[in-house]
DNA sequence: CTAGGCAGAT
């Protein structure tokens, strides 16, 4: 027996090597003497993805091969399984190629579990041999190869996929087709995710829920809460999945109004709060603005993991309340919870966002000496922000380059914010070289060099920047501002004329810049790259979306009750000198959140220090 | 045996 085993392993694997040994021990234990048949009733073969440890499964692999049984498809596919779950790959691999008549559940375990294992290319690899096998893989297989790519955001492969699937005939199959639906989406391909959803014969929650979320990923949760209304009208009740998904979107939309209703809707079905849906209710009253039931919703958990601490800590964070991140994270230390990267960057953030530069550079070192994180190329970013705002431009630039991890562009983009703030064109001019370096399409980049010459009064270059920027036919892309009004979301873009009160907003605008200039405010015009003359430069910066929603706040609001303005891309200089303008003639609060950012304008001045 | 869930930088 144990001859004839080795012979079968014998081919050229170079995972079977390994086996020999433990086939050895397997083969000397008692259990091989007995007969097959009573051997394999031994054997409790669905406890085995339960092994507890690689060893054990790879020993009754061997006992398996001693008596003969792993030729049995249903049981090597088990066995199979439970490599790739323990990520023993060679194993399974060495497994797999053993199999020579594979059906498409071996086929199927095989790649399920490569693309479990993050095995990218292999997984592609085994799924074309597959497909070149001549068996045809079946709707259990197509998922797994699908979410594959989702997992490494391959677009391409994916929409390979995509005809393949259709070339099959598994358009319809509703697994294969939600799962098309979240690859999409997680590759940013909103168009193609809709289409697959919208040709789906039949749906069911996780279809509706995908596109949610597609939604979502995509920046417009708008239309993803608007589906989950739909979805309940068609009958569909959701699950704790499907609202974690909503909740998500309703973070991203901002809307207080939102949130509380989605709030209501979860305590009305009853949901418990577990710590992931516990945790996306705190992250989203943080994002819609309320500090007060993120908090709330925050001390209610039973329980709370190293996300739900940092979510807390990072909205500390961007509402400019740096001390109290750093008092929750003393918190956090006393629970038990041990911090990871991604709480550093967040607390970190909150240094620089409030401006405690010695805290953060305590923090800095603390991560790595007593918490053992490898800082990676975002602790950096937040730390060449703190020396940079603080105007220790030198050191910043110093930690850049005695770092040795790949520069991004966040970080160089930080380096140039620095610049910007404290006037320094030199260095801005080095940090701009490397960004655009590695995104030269990025409109932002170009526009923030310019800035600093003009501040510098160093027209030339600006004009060289406006120069390159319309020879590479570089566009900026527009922003968007939305403001919520009497429970309604209003939206605003440059220069827009389709709301129902423009007419008042734009009077009401030129009667407020008049005034506002009266006060001393002087309109930036140095950010307008168009060649064109100084009454339109100032007609342009006029009708910025973020003055636009704020006039409308100003018109529609009652006295006493902030403003709160929610902005797509970072608010210019311009505008935010605006912003503190209106505050201190108006006497209104002013609360705009800004790319996740939150800045509280009062009498004039800004809570935090993000601009100059 | 297959699909959907929480946090971070400019």
């Amino acid at each position: 027996m144990l001859k004839f085993t080795l012979q079968i392993l014998a081919p050229p694997n170079h995972g079977c090597r390994r086996f020999l040994s433990v086939i050895e021990s397997a083969a000397l234990s008692q259990i091989q003497d007995a007969p097959v048949s009573e051997y394999s009733k031994k054997i409790n073969l669905s406890s085995l993805p339960k092994c507890k440890n690689i060893s054990q499964l790879r020993k009754l692999h061997c006992e398996l091969i001693v008596n003969g049984l792993i030729s049995e498809l249903s049981t090597a596919n088990k066995v199979l399984h439970s490599y790739t779950l323990h990520r023993d790959l060679e194993s399974a691999y060495a497994l797999f190629n053993e199999i020579t008549a594979k059906n498409s559940y071996f086929w199927s375990a095989m790649i399920g579990g490569l693309a479990r294992a993050g095995e990218f290319l292999s997984c592609c690899r085994v799924f074309r041999d597959y497909v070149r096998s001549g068996d045809r893989p079946d709707d259990y297989t197509l998922p797994m190869v699908i979410k594959n790519c989702r997992n490494f955001m391959d677009l391409q492969m994916g929409r390979l996929l995509h005809g393949f699937v259709y070339k099959c005939g598994f358009c319809s199959y509703t697994f294969v087709a939600a799962t098309l639906v979240d690859m999409y989406a997680k590759c940013k391909a909103i168009g193609d995710a809709g289409k697959v959803f919208d040709e789906m014969p039949k749906r069911d929650l996780v279809s509706w829920t995908v596109m949610i979320g597609a939604y979502t990923e995509c920046g417009n949760p708008e239309r993803g809460l608007e589906l989950f209304d739909r979805m309940r009208e068609r009958g569909t009740v959701p699950d704790k999945i499907a609202m974690i998904n909503v909740v998500n979107a309703s973070a991203k939309l901002g809307s207080m109004h939102k949130a509380r209703i989605v709030d209501e809707y979860v305590k009305m079905m009853g949901f418990s709060l577990d710590v992931i849906l516990g945790t996306a209710l705190i992250d989203m009253y943080a994002k819609c603005g309320s500090l007060e039931l993120a908090r709330e919703k925050f001390d209610g958990m039973k329980e709370r993991n190293v996300v739900s601490w940092s979510t807390m800590i990072a909205a500390y964070g961007y509402h400019g309340e740096g001390q109290e991140a750093l008092d929750l994270f003393g918190m956090m230390l006393g629970s038990g919870v041990l911090p990871n990267s991604i709480t550093f960057v967040s607390l970190l953030h909150a240094c620089s966002h409030s401006g405690l530069v010695d805290e953060g550079l305590e923090i800095f070192s603390l991560m790595q000496d007593k918490y053992g994180v490898r800082p990676d190329v975002k602790h950096f970013t937040c730390v060449v922000d703190l020396f940079g705002r603080s105007g220790k431009l030198e050191r910043a630039l110093s930690l850049i380059e005695d770092m040795n991890i790949e520069k991004d562009v966040g970080l160089w983009a930080a380096l140039i914010g620095a610049c910007r703030i404290h006037g320094d064109v030199e260095l801005a001019e080095k940090a701009a070289t490397s960004l655009l370096e590695l995104q030269p399409q990025n409109a932002g980049h170009y526009i923030l060099l310019s800035n600093i010459y003009a501040k510098a009064g160093r027209w030339k270059e600006v004009a060289k920047v406006r120069e390159l920027m319309n020879h590479q036919r570089i566009k900026k892309i527009p922003g968007w501002t939305w403001i919520e009004v009497d429970n309604k979301i209003h939206k605003f873009g440059v220069g827009d004329h389709t709301h129902a009160w423009s007419r008042e907003i734009y009077e009401q605008l030129k009667c407020l810049s008049e005034r506002l200039e009266l006060a001393g405010y002087v309109p930036d015009t140095n950010f307008v790259l168009h060649d064109i003359d100084d009454e339109l430069k100032l007609d342009i910066l006029h009708t910025h979306s973020e003055k636009l929603a704020i006039v409308f706040g100003l018109l529609a609001t009652p006295e006493g009750t902030p403003i709160r303005i929610t902005k797509n891309l970072r608010v210019c200089g311009d505008c935010h000198t605006f912003i503190k303008f209106v505050s201190r003639v108006t006497r209104r609060v002013l609360v705009v959140r800004d790319a996740n950012r939150f800045h509280h304008f009062q009498e004039g001045a800004c809570s935090c220090s993000d601009y100059w």
